[in-house]
DNA sequence: ATACTGACTGGAATTCGATTTTGGTCAACA
DNA sequence: TGTTGACCAAAATCGAATTCCAGTCAGTAT
């Protein structure tokens, strides 16, 4: 439930740490289970190797996260919150509305493929394992993206470059779309090579995008 | 490996039963392999079960199918026939190629919804036990699928109603938008409400189609 | 105080051998 | 000639003994 991301009323700045008691340790306990889990998968990786693998004692992971599978649901956190990142930082670059779509809707299918390829046959174990608990946030994740490309949307439309009804039933649209090539429950090698995931999800997002653009354009 | 669609060189067609004896006792195999599913689940369903279910001995069972698993791979083999039947009917009507893509679109997603939601918890088990050869097939019928769609999408294009450039790429490219709302990997219940996933599927046709549309239309 | 630790505990998971179930075969049967 | 169910080996299941580990908290260090 610790959210490093929300920040409310930073009360004491000088104190920061406090409230948030050490992020460095925090992340290097992400750091750590990242390593493990693409060595060890999620059952037969404990807290105490976590522990280990950080440089920490065990009861110290538990002044972070208040369980086992909440420290390996923030790494999911994690990973989606720098695609989050990266999408933004393309959304707000100086390309067509259209080609930012395209590399977005690319993204954020490679950008998981690659993050989670390591652990390739430890996967389904993780997945077993936390299936409630994965499903529960994919909804949040799928609605933080969908609001990245809904603004990009609208950029388009004002420009003219693109035409639509309503920008989140589009931005869910495209997403919907590229869902079927996410590793969320196809394993990254039942997938296929990544150059072949790369090339369906393009050929995806070029026929959505073509819908997209205005007619009068052309 | 026996398979009632692939016709070789009939060579006697007053013996044609003798050679794929008693499609009728096949398909009540299936029959009852169907509500067996429904009721047990893969693992809890024995082969005397499925026999007793179909009023025939459990060596019977043998003579038409090699083994359990390729008892219930032919179930789905017969599932994806039949909605190919639909599909096909879907092609040859006499709406405009869009209409019909659109239609065979949320046909392939819903059928497969309605054929496999009788049986929600026994998926997931289902699945466990014949993912490699499910996975294998998947592949086949993607690509059967995909020939239905490529045909409605030249006849589109002859008429001008669509421009594209290459009709197998955008079939696999349709077909790929709308795998994520499959219950491949996900159940029905994961997937969310049936009018939920016709909605998404709908919306998801919507775009990609308006992407294929001819700009010289408007 | 405050931040951290690792020995400790109960419940869960694993192991392993005994027992039961069941997929697949085939000799007998209709 | 087509069908069957008793039969067999292999797999699944069970259950008790054992090990393992997530989570706690008294204690240490700072």
């Amino acid at each position: 439930m610790v959210n490093s991301q929300a920040v409310e009323r930073p009360a004491n700045l000088s104190k920061m740490a406090a409230i948030a008691p050490k992020p460095v340790v925090k992340d290097a306990i992400l750091d750590a289970t990242d390593r493990l889990l693409a060595r060890f998968g999620y059952r037969k990786m404990t807290v105490e190797d976590i522990a280990a693998e950080a440089g920490i004692g065990k009861g110290t992971i538990y002044l972070h996260f208040s369980s086992k599978e909440e420290v390996v649901l923030s790494h999911v956190d994690r990973i989606v919150e720098r695609l989050k990142d990266r999408l933004r930082e393309i959304a707000s670059s100086d390309a067509t509305a259209a080609e930012r779509l395209r590399l977005m809707l690319l993204t954020r299918v490679l950008f998981r493929f690659d993050s989670i390829q390591h652990y390739t046959q430890s996967l389904n174990d993780l997945l077993a394992a936390l299936r409630p608990g994965l499903l529960a946030r994919r909804a949040l994740y799928f609605e933080a993206e969908a609001e990245i490309f809904a603004e990009v949307l609208v950029i388009g439309r004002q420009s003219g470059e693109f035409s639509f009804d309503d920008e989140h039933v589009t931005a869910h649209a495209l997403l919907q779309a590229t869902n079927g090539l996410l590793p969320y429950s196809l394993s990254t090698t039942e997938l296929g090579e990544r150059a072949e995931v790369e090339q369906r999800a393009s050929d995806v997002a070029n026929l959505m995008l073509q819908g997209l653009l205005s007619r009068t354009t052309s």
